[in-house]
DNA sequence: GATCCGATTCGCT
DNA sequence: GCGAATCGGATCG
């Protein structure tokens, strides 16, 4: 894939690379964790002018609305969380700790806050981007975090609330995937809403992030 | 305005 | 296992 293609990539051409299609809207209109779960086994994509990058998603969170205490969206409505609160299926990614970026897709109808976080993910395409942004080259340590991989795929806050339709940034989901074992547990990084296990990966991936590679 | 702190990561002990 | 990095958003005055 030379340079000229990237910038003219179409979303055909991905799928097509992929074996994988867009989701529809009511995909995405359902309850968060649902969306979580079947978000697992598919891929998130992202083009920019160095190129396609591309995961398999194995880790994610699910985020409610007022009513979870974890959630951007416990204490209403702001300018930085508005996004939860929009149309499903777009995007909201938000700046943390001063340096990083984290990527959720929206869900539930509008009106109604939710988004799941995306967590980590087996490096598909483009690894030779992500090693150069991430300044590593151990494929396990490219996207096994919510932040790697944000860096790993070029994601940042200008990619907020966009819709998640063109190959700039997409969810795609494969054409004939296979029945994946799932594993539940409390999220990760938060002080509040531990009692939730709304945080799910695949059993046995080793793509995800670092934190639980080794329980105790 | 001032202060607190985070859906994290990395390097050092 | 612990603390620094680093800054915008949230909260309170």
């Amino acid at each position: 894939m030379n340079g000229k293609s990237v910038l003219t990539i179409s979303l055909e051409d991905i799928s097509v690379l992929l074996d994988a299609f867009l989701p529809d809207y009511d995909f995405y209109a359902r309850n968060p964790c649902k969306v979580a779960i079947d978000l697992i086994g598919s891929y998130l994509v992202s083009t920019d002018h160095e190129g396609v990058t591309a995961i398999r998603i194995v880790e994610v969170e699910a985020y409610g609305g007022e009513d979870d205490p974890a959630s951007h969206a416990f204490r209403g409505l702001t300018k930085r969380n508005a996004p939860m609160w929009d149309s499903p299926g777009r995007s909201y990614v938000y700046f943390t700790y001063g340096m990083h970026y984290c990527f959720n897709v929206v869900t539930s109808p509008k009106g109604v806050a939710g988004a799941v976080l995306v967590r980590a993910g087996q490096p598909i395409q483009g690894v030779d981007i992500m090693t150069r942004r991430r300044g590593r080259s151990f494929l396990r340590d490219l996207c096994s975090g919510p932040a790697k991989l944000c860096q790993a795929m070029g994601i940042d806050s200008t990619l907020s609330n966009v819709i998640l339709d063109t190959p700039r940034l997409c969810i795609l989901i494969p054409r004939n995937r296979k029945q994946i074992e799932i594993e539940r547990s409390a999220r990760i990084g938060i002080r509040n809403g531990l009692n939730l296990p709304w945080r799910f990966y695949e059993k046995d991936s080793v793509w995800i992030s670092a934190k639980t590679l080794n329980p105790a």
